[in-house]
RNA sequence: GUGGACGUAGCUCAGCUGGUAGAGCUCCUGGUUGUGGUCCAGGCGGUCGCCGGUUCGAAUCCGGUCGUCCACCCCA
């Protein structure tokens, strides 16, 4: 609150000890597509409006009233990427992807922003890991991202999770139905509150969600999505079913499941942990096979899922990490000091972490220091060569050689 | 974009009905001319978010504004 300066509205910095607890998330997720055989991929930080425009999606809120877009000086009008989807399709056909063996399974990580209002597990500059499988429309592909996703959770940990799968059938399957189901509510907006009412036209499926008894009442004779499924639509997703029941993964069938970003169809999944506050979903995704072609790519069926790294932490809420430290050098004249960086580069070379005062403090000042930079051991370097050789913890010092320090604190 | 709560030292907060600021923790120094984590003493640190109004006088009342948090919408 003292400075002229803040970070920006929904930007956060990451400290030290919230940096640690981000790098966990990521290392792990790394870790767990790694040994799926996912290799990463970087886009850049902003992209063509338009690409969001035509990949998300026009109607979307996300377009509507959520990107960061902005002018350079040629004129082109461009966006910080609000997701990371459209983005690596773009790149997947830009560099020919489709040549390489399909499908092709892309892992990324990185910084997105979305211009709403913050609160809990919601930021403008938020950070997401997530996977693409783009070449494959088998629900083997399906089940493979979805089992990762909970892989990666499962192995962070991350508490009372639950996984709601539902499935959009085609555009056109989709197209329909919203038509019955708006026809429907029509049919009986006497009973629906007014709420729901005036969210019939941009929003019917959210008439599920309502807890108004007149509504809910209405929504359980509606008809569902589900049920109009056609038959490839209907098998691809009683296959997923079923490897996933076979995988062991459990999963709610939601119905009235609906993903924010216009490219979903078929498979659509989120992860949920009701620990976060209003915005409960972790991570979640689905099948997107029109988006390449409708980027102008070649008809190429695709799945993928991002998760929130800042919800998972919420969810995880993870203690503090206390900074570590093997060998602090402490010396007890000033003529010694000339040879502590020197000895610290000798020791770090060996693999030992290292540290030492930078500010000339006196040896009282040292060991503080060396406490409070989590050292493990101190080692008192006098000027006639000596060495004195402590154990924080325990307090116990003893003789030591300078040639033994490594091994030493090395076990 | 809408609604609610809040905004005093780096952090957590106190400061009743107006008389121009305080605690604990942290940090620095000393008690210990070569020894940390305990203790004791001292010190650094605040335009009381900002602007305006009421008043002899405002951190305290009023208005506005900015910001934070939470919720709605929607989503990671």
């Amino acid at each position: 609150m003292a400075g002229e300066f803040q970070a920006p509205r929904g930007t956060a910095d990451l400290l030290p000890e919230n940096e640690e607890a981000h790098r966990f998330v990521v290392g792990t997720f790394r870790k767990v597509t790694g040994r799926a055989g996912f290799r990463s991929i970087e886009t850049p930080a902003f992209e063509d409006t338009a690409l969001f425009q035509r990949g998300v999606g026009d109607s979307t809120d996300i377009v509507r009233k959520e990107m960061f877009t902005f002018e350079d000086k040629g004129g082109r009008s461009l966006t910080l990427r609000p997701e990371g989807t459209a983005p690596i399709c773009r790149a997947w056909i830009e560099h020919g992807m489709n040549k390489l063996p399909q499908p092709v399974k892309l892992a990324y990580e990185g910084s997105f922003f979305r211009h709403e209002r913050p609160q809990a597990g919601r930021y403008r500059q938020f950070h997401q890991v997530g996977i693409e499988v783009i070449g494959s429309g088998s629900p083997l592909a399906d089940a493979e991202a979805i089992c990762l996703l909970d892989a990666f959770l499962a192995e962070l940990e991350v508490p009372d999770l639950e996984l709601h799968l539902g499935s959009l059938g085609s555009p056109e399957a989709r197209q329909e139905y919203l038509t019955e189901l708006t026809s429907y509510l029509a049919s009986r907006e006497s009973e629906l509150s007014e709420e729901v009412r005036d969210r019939v036209g941009s929003n019917p499926l959210r008439a599920f969600d309502s807890d108004d008894e007149g509504t809910s009442r209405v929504m359980e004779e509606a008809p569902l999505l589900l049920d109009r499924l056609d038959g490839e639509d209907r098998e691809h997703f009683e296959r997923v079913r079923e490897l996933l029941d076979a995988a062991g993964v459990g999963y709610t069938v939601d119905p009235t499941l609906v993903r924010g970003l216009d490219y979903y169809g078929r498979t659509v999944f989120a992860f949920t942990c009701d620990r976060l506050g209003a915005q409960s979903e972790i991570g979640g995704g689905g099948r997107y096979d029109g988006l390449i072609a409708r980027l102008g790519g070649p008809d190429t069926p695709a799945i993928g899922w991002a998760a929130g790294v800042e919800r998972i932490l919420l969810a995880l809420d993870r203690e503090a990490v206390a900074p570590e430290l093997d060998l602090f050098l402490a010396w007890t004249e000033d003529s010694v000091a000339g040879r502590i960086p020197g000895l610290a580069s000798e020791l770090r070379e060996k693999g030992i972490s290292v540290g030492f005062d930078l500010a000339e403090r006196n040896l009282k000042g040292q060991l503080k220091q060396a406490d409070r930079a989590g050292a493990r051991w101190t080692a008192i370097l006098a000027a006639d060569d000596s060495v004195e050789l402590k154990e924080m913890e325990t307090g116990d010092q003893r003789a030591a050689d300078l040639t033994d320090l490594a091994s030493i604190v090395a076990d």
